[in-house]
DNA sequence: CTATGGACCTGAATGC
DNA sequence: TGCATTCAGGTCCATA
């Protein structure tokens, strides 16, 4: 489900009113696809200082030792004083002062896992590999175009490995890469400097707008208050195999990358 | 080191 | 109607 866009938008969503509350209880529900790190009694008393949020992940900076979120591909959380009594895909309730952030999340490919600090242990592993914040000033075209060079890899299975650059995924990749004008098969490393500074705007351009429109709410994501996100309105290639390119017409074509479906538009995109 | 494919898991949509 | 197959917003890990 998310990417960066939809991560922002739950952060956005509860971290000032969750912010000071000290943590009272946490129920688990089915495993998720890593193991909490820690007893969950454990982390009783201590206090949520602040959320940020890395790539896709969230973290929630306890007074001590840091939480990691992941929603995977299904994941969604909720925060509210009064919600209702835990569902079957419900995995995760933290209970605090100040109200609950519950984790949904059918799939399981989402996680939430403890660590002493955010460079230690599994977090400090998972946090280590990966690459730029995109709407951060260290994204900066020229160092992008460097690390792209190294790549021989096609550019959509690039962004999609989020070490050169973290936040884009399928949705955005497709977008960004429409807005360049290059077709998502094009190796990375035989993109350009001018070429590559497009992308670079592009993908920039891309999530901000995504934030502006609450994300994409593609079947099931919601903000945290159930807010519902409209960019995949304004998408002008996800999801619209065979309709009309928005800029020339062309109808749209659907091609698989790795396990994943990549939308461009021939005419657009023509390398 | 890099590139590729499988793995994880559930539910909705599609096809016979 | 019922059952099998395919696909979905992610990303780690083993293999070559």
């Amino acid at each position: 489900m998310p990417e960066l866009p939809e991560v922002e938008i739950t952060r956005r969503g509860f971290a000032s009113r969750i912010a000071g509350a000290r943590i009272e209880g946490l129920r688990l529900g089915q495993p998720l696809r890593w193991p909490l790190g820690i007893v969950a009694d454990e982390l009783v008393g201590r206090t949520v200082v602040q959320v940020r949020r890395r790539g896709k992940y969230l973290l929630l900076d306890l007074d001590q030792g840091v939480l990691l979120v992941h929603l995977g591909m299904s994941g969604r959380l909720r925060f509210d004083t009064m919600l209702p009594p835990p569902g079957r895909h419900d995995h995760a309730d933290l209970q605090t002062t100040q109200g609950t952030l519950r984790l949904h999340d059918p799939r399981r490919f989402g996680a939430l896992v403890w660590a002493a600090a955010a460079d230690a242990g599994m977090a400090g592993k998972l946090l280590s590999t990966l690459g730029v914040e995109p709407l951060e000033p260290g994204f900066q075209p020229e160092s992008f175009y460097q690390a792209l060079g190294r790549r021989s890899a096609a550019i959509k299975q690039v962004l999609l490995a989020g070490d050169c650059v973290v936040g884009v995924g399928n949705i955005y990749a497709c977008e960004a890469l429409f807005q360049a004008g290059i077709r998502p098969t094009v190796r990375a490393a035989r993109l350009s400097r001018p070429r590559v500074a497009r992308l670079h705007a592009a993908i920039r351009d891309v999530l901000q707008q995504a934030i502006a429109r609450g994300g994409s709410t593609l079947r099931d994501f919601a903000g945290v208050t159930g807010e519902l996100g409209y960019f995949q309105l304004d998408a002008a290639v996800y999801g619209r195999e065979g309709l009309p390119c928005k800029r020339c017409g062309t109808p749209i074509r659907k091609t698989a990358q790795g396990a994943r479906s990549s939308y461009f538009c021939p005419c657009c995109q023509r390398f």
